[in-house]
DNA sequence: CTGGACACGTGAACC
DNA sequence: TGGTTCACGTGTCCA
């Protein structure tokens, strides 16, 4: 009423068919929202491109955390709803559940490879083991960062990043 | 200027101190924004009330989804960003990573006792074993929902949200 | 019809 | 400084 009548007519709701508009497809917005009642018309040229700037960095802004939490939604098995809090909340019980099991396993592996040892100390293990049991301490969810400055560990994150990736 | 002046003064961004506002001292929004600016006044009666009823429910949605994301991040153990997507972003990798790192050591599990059982065919191993290699069928992420119907879900995670906060 | 969930535009703050 | 991120209020839609 008192701003302009963006009726966008969004048809359905925040993911239609939930898995089919990842990144193409997206011409929902771009083409009935900002082409028809904004994109440097009816306003004043001098304030018009900074509010139009704003508008479709939000716009993109949206979409990409929109994106991401729809393929978190896609990662994580067993949603309870289609909600945006609820795909976090069971996103969360789900990584506390995959770090639990992860514990689990690891205490098994250790125990059947002391049982092994101790039962066949002489054994040529190198050769046989598939490697698996070094690589187990690099792992990233095994270091646990103090978590408590925020700082300095962007090189670090961004190294580890591209070289998991 | 066309909207009533919503000067809620949110000191910092998105999160102050990162984790020590997670269900307390929550006063900021309710007492600048709120009581003052709106909350039944300046405005005709009729539509305030549903106004307002919006207003709080969306206040509340907000919060909702940022305390969800708040907790993914404090269970992601490294955040490449403090931002909104990058910690959705971070989540995805760190669980896809725990995914493959729990493939890896089922398999290897696997492998260690399918060795011992072929060294050692008549050993009493129900008595030793730990029962975690039975647990480990009836987890959660093993399971694998046809992800197809949303319904009758909704009581399970309602009365799992009021039982958390 | 009411409550809940969402996208939208906008001003403000940070870097 | 410009780009980016955020919270906010509002209108709309749907169960």
């Amino acid at each position: 009423m008192e701003t302009i009548e963006n009726i966008a007519g969004y048809q359905n709701y925040w993911e239609t068919t939930s898995v089919l508009w990842n990144d193409e497809l997206n011409s929902w917005a771009m083409d009935q929202a900002s082409t028809q009642c904004y994109d440097s018309s009816l306003l004043d040229g001098a304030a018009s491109t900074i509010a139009s700037k704003n508008m479709d960095s939000e716009r993109k802004r949206r979409k990409k955390l929109n994106d991401k939490l729809l393929a978190l939604r896609e990662a994580v098995p067993k949603i309870s709803k289609l909600d945006k809090a609820s795909t976090v909340k069971d996103a969360i019980e789900y990584i506390q559940d995959l770090q639990e099991q992860e514990r689990t396993l690891q205490a098994e592996i250790m125990e059947l490879e002391s049982e092994r040892l101790k039962k066949d100390p002489g054994y040529d293990f190198e050769q046989e083991l598939p490697v698996l049991l070094r690589s187990k301490r690099t792992r990233s969810d095994q270091i646990y960062y103090p978590m408590s400055y925020p700082i300095e560990v962007h090189e670090v994150s961004y190294s580890f990043c591209t070289g998991v990736t």
